[in-house]
DNA sequence: TGCGACTGACCACCCAGTCAGTTATAATGA
DNA sequence: TCATTATAACTGACTGGGTGGTCAGTCGCA
C-alpha cells in the first residue's frame, strides 16, 4: 500500500520534471515511463490520462510551491521579514524549477488549452490568486505597521508577483552574480515601497 | 506576382489568428488553409513547413508590434507624452490580440521549443529587448528631464514592460471598466516615477 | 497551348491508450 | 517452512486516430 503510493510519487516527480523541462506536448508516456524506470502500461494503473497526469503534476507543484512560501513567511511576524522571506524563497524556487512556476505566469495568459486542460488553467488562476492574497496579507500588514497608505493595494499585490517573477528570472536569463541580483532584490522592494501611493 | 504576395499575407493573417487563438499544436495545417479559403497544398507553395509559417507569424506579429509603438510615440519628444502613448498603445494591441504580445513574455519562459523552433524563441527574445530599449530610452528622457535619477534604468524597463503587460491583461481577465483601468494606468505610472531611485 | 497556381486524397509517422500475458507479492494451509 | 493459489502489479507490442507533408492531376489565365 505504501509502495503503491510511493510509486505514484515516483511517476508524479519523473513527469514534473519532464513536463517543466519540455512542456506538455514535447513530453511522451513512454519517456516518463523511461524516466520513472518502469513500463508505459504502469502509468495507467496510476493515472487514467496523459490529461490527467499533467493535471496532477501541476497540483503537485502548487501544493509545494504554495507549502514552502506559507511555511517560509509564517516565522515571521512584521512586514519586512516576512517580505524578504517570501522575495528570497520565490526567487529560490524559480531557480530550481523555473517552469514550474513559470507556469502560474504563462498558462493564465492562453486562451484555449488542449482538451480535458481547462482544469490544469483553472487551478493555475486560482494558484496565482492565492499567491496574490500572500503578497496582499504582507503589503497589508506593511500598511498597519504605517509603511503606507493606499486603497489599491490589491492591483499592486498583483503586479509585484510578475516584478518579482521578472526579477527572479533575469537572474537566471543573464546570468547575473549573487551581488548584481541582490542588488535589484533591493531595487525591488524600494519601487514597491516608494512606488505605493 | 502582387497576386502571389497578396495570397502570402491571407495565409499569414489566418495563421496568426488561429496560433494565437489556440497555440501551435492545436493549430493543424489543414484549419489555415480553410481559413484562408485555400487547399492545403497551397500552403506549402507559399511556406515550406509549419514550423517556417509559425515563425514568419511571430516575425509578422513582432514587426507589426514594433512598427506601431514606434510610430505612436514618435510625435511626442516629452517623457510624459511618450510614455502615455506607449502604454496605451500596448494596452490596445494587447486588447486586440493578448497572445500575439503574450508571445513575447510567455515563450522566453521555455526552454525547449518543438523541433526547428529555437529561430522563433531567438526572435522573441530579440523583440522582448527591443521594447526594454525603447522603454528605456524613454526612462533616459525623463531623466534627461530631471523626473528622477537612478543607474538602474536598464532594469527597471526591464521590470516595466512586465508591470503594463499585466496591467493591460488585467483590464481583459478581470472585465474592468474604462475608469478603473484608466486608474490602474496612473497608479502604474506613479509606481514608476515614484518608485525608481 | 503552355505554364504556374491550386487541390485534396493519400502516405508516413507519431503517440495516447489498451490488453493479453507475465511476474511479484500476499494469503492460506499442511 | 514451504507449496499452492489468488490477487495485484506490471509490461510492451499493438491499435486507432490525428496530422504534417506529398504529388499526380485539375484549373485558369496569358
Amino acid at each position: 500500500m505504501a509502495r503503491k503510493k510511493e510509486k505514484r510519487e515516483i511517476i508524479l516527480m519523473s513527469a514534473a520534471e519532464l513536463f517543466a523541462k519540455n512542456g506538455f506536448h514535447e513530453t511522451n508516456i513512454t519517456d516518463i515511463a523511461h524516466s520513472a524506470g518502469i513500463g508505459k502500461g504502469t502509468v495507467y494503473e496510476y493515472f487514467s490520462s496523459k490529461d490527467e497526469l499533467y493535471i496532477e503534476v501541476v497540483k503537485f507543484n502548487i501544493e509545494r510551491y504554495l507549502t514552502r512560501i506559507r511555511t517560509s513567511i509564517l516565522c515571521f511576524n512584521h512586514f519586512e521579514g516576512k517580505l524578504n522571506a517570501f522575495i528570497d524563497h520565490h526567487s529560490d524556487i524559480v531557480q530550481e524549477n523555473m517552469r514550474a512556476t513559470g507556469m502560474m505566469i504563462e498558462n493564465p495568459n492562453q486562451f484555449k488549452i488542449p482538451n480535458g486542460m481547462q482544469e490544469a488553467l483553472k487551478l493555475l488562476l486560482t494558484a496565482r490568486f492565492e499567491v496574490v492574497q500572500i503578497i496582499l496579507d504582507i503589503l497589508e500588514l506593511g500598511q498597519a505597521e504605517g509603511r503606507f497608505s493606499s486603497s489599491a493595494l490589491s492591483y499592486y499585490s498583483d503586479l509585484f508577483f510578475d516584478m518579482l517573477n521578472r526579477t527572479a528570472m533575469r537572474k537566471y536569463i543573464f546570468k547575473l552574480d549573487e551581488a548584481t541580483f541582490n542588488k535589484e532584490k533591493d531595487l525591488l522592494v524600494q519601487m514597491l515601497v516608494k512606488g505605493i501611493n
